[in-house]
DNA sequence: TTAATTGTAACCTTTCTTGTTACAACGATA
DNA sequence: TATCGTTGTAACAAGAAAGGTTACAATTAA
């Protein structure tokens, strides 16, 4: 499976936000409108921006902006903030036989491995600024 | 979302084929009830392991085994042997609006990006071999 | 007070995962 | 050849998760 959506649409929502702030409101109607995402579902994802302390919403007279240095803000940051992955990366199969010396053993021979495979996709992640995003934006916007 | 547990399933299957297939017929009822997994997916999960070339499962007579050295099967090998991920890690929202800078240009800012990381993983899984999850799991079952 | 907007609850549909039943096909063996 | 255990596969069901949609109270500027 994937992982959601959510994920790239807060991208996009933030680029949405750092690009038009200055000469609008941007309220989630208008990023409804550029992502092409039900308005309801923007609203969640600007709660849990604005939860994790990256952006700020106005309440009432709508619009957001963000509060955060694009530098200080990365991949893993929206990630974690959007909470695309509850857990872990690998889903395990429940009780493998604990009678069985390969069913007692599977985790003690696979967690560590795979979450160091999850962490590794983190880091990756965490290279990845808002900043760098926007500059390649902006390159291609001209 | 997570990544499906077919993958550590069929990790589980393939350690399971190999410490027991020396002295008994390895079947996927056996398999299902070191796993825990109804049968039915464990035929599944080896019908895929088949068709990559790791195991040869005998019809009729039943009983699976391994065909490949341990230290040629690398995790990435099964994990895309059990099609756990069709198409890409990140799922991405469908037609961004393209009257909208942003919109027009996120697919070129991300897609790269995000290929990368999720190619990382699969280099990080390209990396464990079976055979070191046999000489774990061997460890821990003296 | 009004108008636009956010925050949130409720519900629906679709899709995915996993489990389950059923049964034909297969192959060794008696 | 008949039997038995097994695989391969189709069909269907249950449950969870993702995303969409409607609705409406709360908020705030004008």
């Amino acid at each position: 499976m994937q992982i959601s959506s959510k994920f790239t649409v807060a991208i996009h929502t933030l680029l949405c936000i750092y690009e038009f702030s200055k000469e609008k409101k941007v309220t989630s109607n208008f990023i409804a409108s550029s992502t092409n995402v039900n308005p309801v579902i923007i609203r969640n994802i600007l709660g849990q921006l604005k939860d994790a302390g990256i952006v700020n919403v106005e309440a009432g007279v709508g619009g957001a902006t963000i509060i955060k240095d694009l530098s200080d803000i990365t991949l893993l940051d929206i990630f974690e903030a959007t909470k695309c992955l509850e857990g872990d990366l690998f889903n395990f199969h429940d009780n493998p036989n604990k009678e069985c010396p390969v069913g007692n053993n599977i985790h003690k021979v696979l967690d560590k491995r795979l979450y160091s495979v999850q962490e590794t996709m983190k880091k990756e992640l965490k290279q990845i600024t808002l900043k760098m995003l926007v500059d390649d934006l902006e390159k291609n916007m001209k």
